[in-house]
DNA sequence: AATCGCGACAACCGCTGCTGA
DNA sequence: CTCAGCAGCGGTTGTCGCGAT
């Protein structure tokens, strides 16, 4: 009987998304949440098809996703994972709370494909350190004693588990200052920072920055709402560059002047992260709506994310890192069992998400 | 300076699975 | 139980930027 398409061809916009579009979806989606996205063209007047509403959200406007180099650790994740479970990207990107499935799917097709063909090509297949990992890249086959990837897998997990934990500690002690040091566009410097640096809030703001900073120098196109929105664009531009580069004092970014078309974006970035962590609202002064907040606080995945506005949210990753250590942990015991028994620790891993 | 080739990544397409009527 | 509607997933494509020639 074929299924409709998903929404009309005519009149639906494809290719790249516009700082405007992106503004229109996340006005919403902080309105209302996210989910019932067919109703999300139509509400927001945007051409688009839902489908497109969602991924976009998901894969770039949704809160909580760091972007730029993938550090080592995420590099052995992938690896390692994806030995595991194959080219299950939503499963292996549940792993790397702060990494999109697609980005892992691209960082796999684009990098570790290449890296683990270079190196299958230069190992013998009896003694090279990754050896296993070609093994498993190439079918999760089982041809290779699986006692000897098991033990480096667990290791593995628990060396990045451990500089995890550790960073998290140090960072403790430093008071989050490093954020300082996360300006637009310092990609090279990702590989050298403990993970939970890159504040969900302070990625989320510096793409929509970068990317209207992009937007505003390579289309000044004419035309009272965009010129209106441009000018937005350039304020907001620097204030998040300003808010991401800043050090920690200030309580929310809510209170700034912002012009009134970005009150709703500011509010939401701070607010949803914090959201996540469970941290009161008010407290950090932000106007997420309870529902919105409600909503955050189960869409999120569990995520190493905005510390660096308030103290409070470090305990809050730590708990999370010691409580889901304790589920970790069981997933360690999975990924141990793993080669025993593949079945069940794909079924707990299914469940668990 | 111009052109070409390649890499990276955002976005699309089609399929699958889940859910509710 | 069946089926329609929807969200999610994985594979693929299109586009852009950058380096090499």
């Amino acid at each position: 009987m074929g299924r409709p398409p998903c929404c009309d061809k005519i009149g639906v916009k494809k290719g790249p998304w516009t700082p405007e579009e992106d503004i229109m979806l996340v006005s919403y989606v902080q309105e209302h949440g996210p989910g019932n996205w067919r109703s999300v063209p139509t509400n927001t007047g945007l051409l688009r098809c839902s489908k497109s509403c969602r991924l976009r959200w998901t894969n770039y406007l949704r809160p909580g996703i760091k972007r730029g180099s993938f550090t080592n650790q995420e590099e052995k994740m992938i690896i390692h994972l994806q030995a595991l479970l194959g080219n299950r990207w939503a499963a292996i990107a549940s792993y790397l709370p702060q990494r999109t499935d697609n980005d892992i799917k691209n960082y796999w097709n684009t990098h570790l494909k290449k890296k683990l063909k270079k190196l299958q090509d230069q190992a013998s297949p009896d003694e090279d350190d990754c050896n296993h990992h070609q093994q498993g890249f190439t079918t999760s086959s089982n041809s290779i004693p699986k006692g000897q990837w098991e033990r480096k897998l667990q290791t593995d997990i628990h060396m990045a588990k451990r500089a995890l934990y550790e960073a998290l500690s140090l960072d403790n002690q430093e008071s989050f200052s490093n954020e300082a040091t996360t300006a637009l566009g310092d990609g090279d410097d990702i590989c050298n920072r403990p993970p939970h640096q890159e504040s969900s809030y302070a990625w989320s703001t510096k793409n929509i920055a970068r990317l209207l900073e992009g937007w505003m120098k390579s289309s000044p196109k004419p035309g009272k709402t965009k010129a209106e929105t441009a000018a937005c664009f350039s304020n907001v531009s620097n204030k998040m560059a300003a808010t991401a580069g800043s050090s920690t004092s200030e309580g929310g970014v809510t209170g700034v002047a912002t012009p009134e078309c970005f009150d709703s974006l500011f509010s939401f970035n701070s607010s949803s992260s914090d959201a996540s962590q469970s941290v009161s609202a008010d407290e950090n002064n932000v106007n997420l709506t309870p529902e919105t907040s409600a909503i955050f606080q189960e869409e999120s995945k569990p995520s190493l994310e905005s510390s660096h506005n308030h103290p409070v949210p470090i305990k809050l990753i730590e708990k999370w890192l010691l409580e889901d250590g304790s589920a970790q942990g069981l997933q360690d015991d999975y990924l141990m069992s793993m080669a025993l028994d593949e079945d069940v620790f794909f079924s707990h891993h299914l469940d668990r998400n």
